[in-house]
DNA sequence: ATAATTTCGTTGCACTTGCAACATTTTTTT
DNA sequence: AAAAAAATGTTGCAAGTGCAACGAAATTAT
């Protein structure tokens, strides 16, 4: 599935959208839309562009946590932020339809197909979604970084089912995403890769070893 | 919300089982469950009794990942297992509705509301595990103990709004929950109290200093 | 092509944590 | 009430990691 219109042709997508009363609302490059991340109570899709979401922590560096592209969703709910230490930019004239959940939840005439195949979606990215956070969690939940590391290729490995990973983000990225230290992530690595577990060339891992 | 067939009549919930093809099945005490969990394909839902999902890791302890009663819902993107060292036992006799999530989505005639409503609260109740999921998230990657346990606390406090919290379950969960070694926890938690940011009064945590 | 910036690899060191072992307290069973 | 089992508290120590600092390599900008 592409995206939560999937299915759904323009007319009824325009049809659903002014039920819904669902805004559609254009930004500018380099402007801030934190707050549609702070409402509890909508949930929001991305037509085109993009959106950063920023975490700027104490030592003044940023992580970005969150990167959305065309047809992502984003919500307080999906997407959790640090209320003072977070901020959400668009890197480019993005556009975003914004809708109110309880809208969703309650809509009144649910004989109209376009809205159940509408839910529907909603519920197969949700999914999606579950299943992302549940692979971080199983990662995080291990004890080393070695074995942050061994689980994230295992998951990949079975992802592709292929020994070999291309890492999808840089090794700072990785690092974020497995919250260890960079560095110390680097060391282990090399280690992984001295012992002979994995050979690594650039953003490619080849797993050596199962 | 309850459950998943919160809003729908008996009679229409009959209706929608049958529709879907759902199997109703009935697990003895200390039977094992684990299949329910392994195929993609299914979701579950816990009529009456209790489940226990239980990771054997190598040391030959067993910790519970997952403990699930009346209402609640399981599948295998909402619950991560490990393939080999994960084992789900039903603790007391229970009684489960298993449905094909091929055959929710696919469900050809939704004009029934009941079947809507459905949809609705699988929505609503996926997008509740998504939340829970990114709390878990964002203490997981905070690095210390320390901040992980203040970061649980801070959750509990926006929660209950109080700067008393009653832990849900013992210390052997909840460093289980922030993955880490339990008396390590333990001694970080006297170090907060001795450091007068905390009350500790069994499973009664008061927040002293925000 | 050169300069500037970002990413990546390495290493020393202090600090935190996991682990193991054990005492103490609490809870459950007999 | 006594005994057994489970949960909690404490501590020493080795191992692993975060942090800081720096140079090398790669990427991007001029």
């Amino acid at each position: 599935m592409e995206n939560i219109f999937e299915g759904i042709s323009e007319k009824n997508k325009r049809k659903l959208l002014k039920n819904l009363g669902a805004d559609t609302l254009h930004y500018k490059k380099d402007e801030s839309i934190i707050r549609l991340f702070k409402d509890d109570n909508i949930i929001n899709f991305i037509v085109k562009g993009n959106v950063k979401v920023v975490l700027n922590n104490i030592n003044g560096n940023q992580i970005i946590t969150d990167d959305l592209y065309d047809g992502d969703v984003f919500s307080s709910t999906i997407n959790y932020i640090n209320e003072n230490e977070t901020d959400a930019i668009v890197t480019e004239d993005t556009e975003i339809i914004s809708m109110n959940q309880k809208d969703i939840i309650d809509f009144k005439d649910n004989s109209k197909s376009y809205y159940n195949i509408f839910i529907k979606n909603l519920f197969i990215i949700m999914t999606k979604k579950i299943s992302e956070r549940n692979e971080r969690i199983q990662i995080l939940t291990k004890k080393t970084i070695r074995y942050r590391l061994l689980e994230y290729f295992e998951i990949m490995r079975k992802k592709n089912n292929s020994l070999n990973i291309y890492l999808p983000y840089n090794y700072i990225d990785l690092a974020a995403y497995i919250a260890v230290d960079r560095s110390a992530m680097s060391r282990e690595l090399s280690n992984l890769k001295d012992e002979g577990f994995i050979n690594i060339k650039g953003k490619k891992i080849t797993i050596l070893y199962k």
